[in-house]
DNA sequence: TGTACATCAGTGAACGCGCGTTCACTGATGTAC
DNA sequence: TGTACATCAGTGAACGCGCGTTCACTGATGTAC
């Protein structure tokens, strides 16, 4: 991360991020699936040849608005924790803060959600990448429930629930990943609430609830309320 | 759907069901993005124009495509609703059938689910018929509440929530449509069921819990029976 | 029952498209002495 | 500071690909009299 020397090593990395930048907006225009490196080049009146010096390939590039996307997502979910954990608040509205960041980021970028939470594309692999700013976007979501718990005010008995020890296990990676010293009950809780959460915004944002729900903003909140409940938030 | 009478239409029926069945094979393996009538055609062994005596373009093939889907999830719902009403068991045992039936269909079928509940394709509008198959799904899924409720064993308190004109209103398709006589607090709680429910199986399938959760199996059926615990089947 | 015409499935060639990627090249920038 | 060479960004042409769709046609099937 030192800054560059050379003028040439300046001008790679502007032209880099314009590139990603035009990529980026074909991205949110279109979809990934017509991503095309010619039109991209078409946009910079550069040769389709000049991209292949600063991405060796479509799916490279691809790869970077992945990590992109991820990233995005993760520091509005940050940033939105950050803001309510400032000033004081109970658990359920710091619960709140970071689902509703994410689907306000979501509604403004539809062709990033699908990149990350939609249908994989085809014979493509996620970089490795994303795993990073995929646990940050988890621990921003959580932190209302790790602080609830360290001051001893998380509730953890609001419905009956039995773990047995193959539930236990199944979830021992995020037990021992996102949450220090967390029953296994919270933990099995905190990841039902993530696919609610996740269910909810891309059943919005996929057009399933035309001629269902008329507002979703509105069934959104009753949901992450719901959940806050669910999860001892309340 | 009266009997075929000439041989010609007879020979248009197998036809277009061998492009039916080709089709439905070639989405299953490599995903809607990647359908293509020249593929077909040749596996068929007929010139690709041929197509175009049974199909008018491509969408209107992926559309039939689209329609078998949600028809085939509906058909699989149905008959697992069917079957474990058919002998005595408890609300939430009953709940557990349709939800678990989505998941094998799921399974079984990923490009088909991803067709449906999955990034929807660019520029493609999705059939109208298919708000039919949608109906008999969310009709036997929510089955097991509307029976309990019938006969008064549904829990109307499970947790709190207050349900203001707002939110009744945005669901009010939902109370008018799918469920006869149901309050709107009811009627939330299962849009976010269902939410929970396309939630898990499309994150399971759609590779969010590798690393995450070992046996997403176990972690289904657990959220499946939190989920009948907050609907108020328990 | 036989004949004349209409209907329609299927063919094969062609159109025009945009794509990702390669490659030999030019000319500018950076580096070593 | 000046020169010789190495590095590297960008060009432009080309390759080979598979795609959806159109169109004039052939020949078999169905229909009306």
């Amino acid at each position: 991360m030192s800054a560059p020397r050379t003028a040439r090593e300046r001008v790679r990395e502007e032209v880099t991020s314009e590139i990603l930048a035009v990529a980026r907006a074909h991205l949110a225009q279109d979809g990934a699936a017509a991503l095309s490196l010619r039109s991209i080049a078409r946009q910079l009146e550069m040769a389709p040849s000049a991209l292949y010096r600063y991405f060796s390939s479509r799916d490279a590039l691809l790869s970077a608005l992945i990590l992109e996307a991820y990233e995005s997502l993760a520091d509005e979910a940050e940033e939105a924790s950050a803001r309510v954990f400032a000033r004081p608040g109970g658990d359920a509205e710091r619960w709140v803060a970071v689902p509703r960041a994410m689907r306000t980021w979501a509604l403004g970028h539809p062709h990033e959600w699908a990149l990350i939470f939609g249908t994989p594309v085809p014979g493509y692999r996620a970089p490795e990448d994303t795993v990073v700013p995929y646990a940050r976007l988890a621990g921003a979501l959580v932190r209302p429930m790790v602080e609830a718990k360290r001051a001893d005010r998380l509730r953890m008995d609001v419905l009956p629930m039995e773990i047995d020890n193959g539930l236990r296990d199944a979830v021992a990676p995020v037990t021992d990943g996102l949450f220090a010293d967390m029953p296994p009950r919270q933990v099995v809780l905190a990841l039902q609430a993530w696919s609610t959460l996740i269910g909810v915004i891309s059943l919005e944002l996929f057009g399933h609830w035309r001629n269902t729900i008329l507002e979703p903003e509105l069934f959104f909140d009753a949901t992450i309320a719901g959940a806050a409940v669910v999860i001892g938030l309340v």
